[in-house]
DNA sequence: GATGGAGTAGGACTAAAGTCCAATATTCGG
DNA sequence: CCGAATATTGGACTTTAGTCCTACTCCATC
């Protein structure tokens, strides 16, 4: 049903035969029947959310009680529905945690490539990228690092060159990007 | 047993009789008994999300179904707890939810501080800050807007003082702030 | 009709920032 | 021990930015 509504669709037996499969690297969302053959649908998203897998669950549940919805919910399902499911409802789910999967990789991806560019940076280049963004001027880095402005002048520039900012707001929101939660 | 752990707290008989209360300015939670003389704990829940009020809410039921457990959860209630409910699960609970509405508020108030800061400016200070805070220099800017540099530089002197920014840096968090969800 | 804020801009600098080149030190992996 | 990378600085400018004053034009409000 899900497929024939246009997303392409993968079926596992258990959690373990999803589990052995490789990452998908794309958005998507899990639908997990909460019990399944071994590991049960709750531990698997335990055992996602150590892995820091962080792709969105949809519960299906057969006879769920009220705590194993609420623990599914605390822990970052999208939702839980009970059998039998609507079909317009799964669908909704599917569409809203495909959208959520699709945002969290964006910013991830962003995160990423912020924390890469700052990784050309040598320690004192990082360093003084820091005092930078503080907005604090070269006069005042040079001081508070005990160097001449001069250096500080070539640095700052290295750091312009390598982290491809173009500017010095980019700078900033990328400092904050890379700083942010992963 | 929540006001012997320390907390301060308040009673009420019934959804309409916390609604008439003037609204609470300081961090705190709801502790919501499902079934509720009048307005049941979900509907207050809705009703307090349709007014912007945040307050975390933790749930408590003596018969509560999966369905509601999962709705309230979805609406955003930090917990779901079912009676008798254990005086150390609830503790935490609020502990959480007083946790997280204290971090909401510090946002809230550093995003409404920002939004007050900009609304000093005159439209064309806003339209020159959000130019600078693109990377944008004075010359770039003066010839987007169709006018003299010389002009620029002045806004701009104006949007530092009335913004009180201090620096650059500070000039471009302050408005992605502003900009960022209430 | 006067007053005042907003937008505009020039003069005249002061101060930061950025660039290009060249030249020491240090350090670290081979 | 050597060469490469890194850190440091000076010289010599060029560009940008920022400041302080003054001044003129709209436009709305009193």
């Amino acid at each position: 049903m899900i497929g024939s509504a246009g997303y392409a669709i993968e079926t596992f037996a258990s959690a373990q035969a999803f589990l052995q499969r490789e990452q998908f690297d794309g958005a998507g969302c899990l639908v997990v029947d909460l019990h399944m053959p071994g590991e049960t649908g709750l531990e698997l998203q335990t055992t996602l959310n150590t892995r820091n897998y962080t792709m969105p669950i949809i519960f299906i549940t057969g006879a769920g009680n009220t705590s194993s919805g609420v623990r599914a919910m605390k822990q970052g399902a999208v939702d839980f529905l009970s059998k039998p499911v609507d079909d317009e409802v799964l669908l909704r789910a599917v569409a809203r945690a495909v959208e959520t999967d699709k945002q969290a990789r964006s910013r991830y991806a962003q995160h990423v490539a912020a924390k890469e560019k700052i990784a050309r940076l040598t320690a004192r280049e990082v360093e003084i990228m820091a005092l930078v963004v503080k907005g604090m001027r070269n006069k005042q880095i040079a001081d508070t690092l005990g160097i001449s402005e001069k250096t500080v002048k070539a640095h700052r520039g290295h750091v312009m060159e390598k982290v491809e900012a173009g500017s010095m707001a980019n700078l900033v929101r990328i400092s904050e990007i890379a700083a942010g939660v992963p």
